[in-house]
DNA sequence: TCGAAACGTTAGAAATGCTATCAAATGGAT
DNA sequence: ATCCATTTGATAGCATTTCTAACGTTTCGA
């Protein structure tokens, strides 16, 4: 187009900074380069237009006419880029910091907690993502991510955010007096689980049971599973810390458990995070615990 | 000051040029590089902002809402940077050439010739400045300087553009009936010279005449000495092609001559010249010429 | 006359940018 | 379906640009 031939923008920039102080020193120190760095480009730009664009004067410098035509035209150039970084990194301030999680991980933990913190940071909104799929982490999409993780997948590097027993729970009403010492006893009840996951076949296996029948599995969204198995529907294989209350007021039974089995931990793009993802990370670690027993 | 932190700006470059054309390749062409380097400038510049600013869509790319926000000040902000450069190529191409010369060769030579210049080159207009001091060529000041040398310290590598027998003349009634077939006996003639030079002795010296009195300078600016050789004020050394018609027509006379002793050459800046520089100096070359005998 | 404060200049090192090349994805065309 | 042309993605190594460090020069005031 018409820019085709600008002079090297670096010039252009030293050029425009100098024309502002009126100083290459001050200039040079408001680049973070020396004032030689200054000096070159100067040079460099003025060789390119043909033109003298500063004069010494004695222990200081001046524009030439053509320079301060110059300067004028750029100082509205630079501006206007400045504006549209500057509007960019204002939408990324303001952006919600997404957070992808389970659903019951969501439900029971998070959720919970989440009015505290935007009472403590009321500029910060939060956008959770309760989801069973693994959702990637992306520039500009999901911040956060929730992850869990098994004790047979240990990783020391991992810093734990929650680390909870994994207990098989179930509303009194299902259990009766049935005697639920063995494992394969629970192949006759009815599981609960996450569409798209198979939490009970796993968890079976995982105790050395091999279902002669087929199991009585009903899948269903995360967020109704913890309710339902408040109400009867079914058991579930979930963390402690989810059903605390649960367990205490007796409305739900534990059959099994797993001695601090799951880990939840956090995922987060490598390289610098935005400051409300880590003000929002501070605060998620700030709830870390460790529910046993 | 506020763009202290401006991302590098050639990748603002690359990206404004991309959400021109949205293409790399076409925006690639615009900018005189292969794909690959716009493509590894906008991953910069993403990398810098934190945001994805573009998004492959199949075989062709699509902005995000904020790739297309910050396009729209890019696109302002580099068209005022070229709105000052090219005002100032604009001054440049309009800027008279300028050139330097003795005002000998000023009155002489090129004077007589500048309407046939600007017959073929109205839109350039020329600027003289006659003067005996050397002007110092300078960008954006003197384009273009006509040098006098003489034999005595040739140089081959100099394109000359008038070389010219020099001679000693005067008024014929200045002279009269006088015997002056030796040079000792111009010292008690009249000498004109221009101010701040020191021709007339330098003359004799060359022929080996050692003044025992003082000579008769008269020193004047140079455009004064060749009216006043005519009205028969003194004699004065020149170049013949200064007076062909005068010597012509017998107005003046000719005293002593050294043959092809004279040669004005032009010099100019190193470096590229503006054109209206190239299409002066073309002219001027093809007006040069021999004067001899 | 001295020293401080600027800018100027340069070589060489550091950083950046570019090209060449290959790969992968897409959407027509045969 | 397969091939081909088009476009973007990735990367190693080279080329260019930019910067710094060090020293020089000019100016000005004490």
């Amino acid at each position: 187009m018409d820019w085709l031939k600008l002079p090297p923008l670096n010039s252009l920039r030293a050029f425009s900074a100098v024309a502002e102080t009126g100083n290459y020193t001050l200039a040079a120190r408001q680049l973070s380069v020396t004032h030689a760095a200054v000096s070159q480009q100067v040079k460099i730009l003025e060789a390119h237009l043909q033109v003298s664009l500063v004069v010494r004067s004695g222990r200081s410098i001046q524009l030439t006419d053509e320079g301060a035509s110059l300067a004028g035209d750029l100082e509205i150039g630079f501006a206007a880029l400045g504006r549209g970084v500057e509007r960019l990194n204002q939408l990324q301030a303001e952006r919600p910091v997404q957070i992808t999680m389970s659903p019951a991980f969501a439900a029971e933990w998070l959720m919970p907690k989440v009015k505290d913190f935007q009472q403590k940071h009321p500029g910060i909104t939060l956008m959770l993502s309760p989801t069973a799929d693994v959702v990637e982490l992306k520039q500009g999409g999901v911040d956060i991510a929730v992850r869990y993780r098994d004790k047979r997948r240990p990783d020391s590097s991992i810093k734990p955010l929650l680390v909870s027993d994994m207990i098989v729970i179930g509303h009194p009403s299902l259990i009766g007096d049935q005697d639920l010492s063995n494992p394969a006893a629970l192949v006759d009840l009815p599981w609960l689980q996450e569409l798209g996951t198979n939490e009970a076949a796993e968890w079976l296996t995982l105790h050395g049971v091999v279902p002669d029948r087929p199991l009585k599995v009903h899948q269903m969204p995360g967020n109704l599973i913890m309710d339902a198995v408040r109400r009867g529907d079914g058991i579930t294989f979930t963390a402690r810390a989810f059903f605390r209350n649960d367990l205490k007021s007796g409305r739900v039974i534990e059959l099994f458990s797993e001695q601090e089995f799951g880990l939840y931990y956090i995922e987060t793009l490598s390289g610098p995070l935005r400051p409300a993802v880590r003000s929002c990370l501070h605060w998620l670690y700030s709830n870390a615990e460790r529910v046993s027993i």
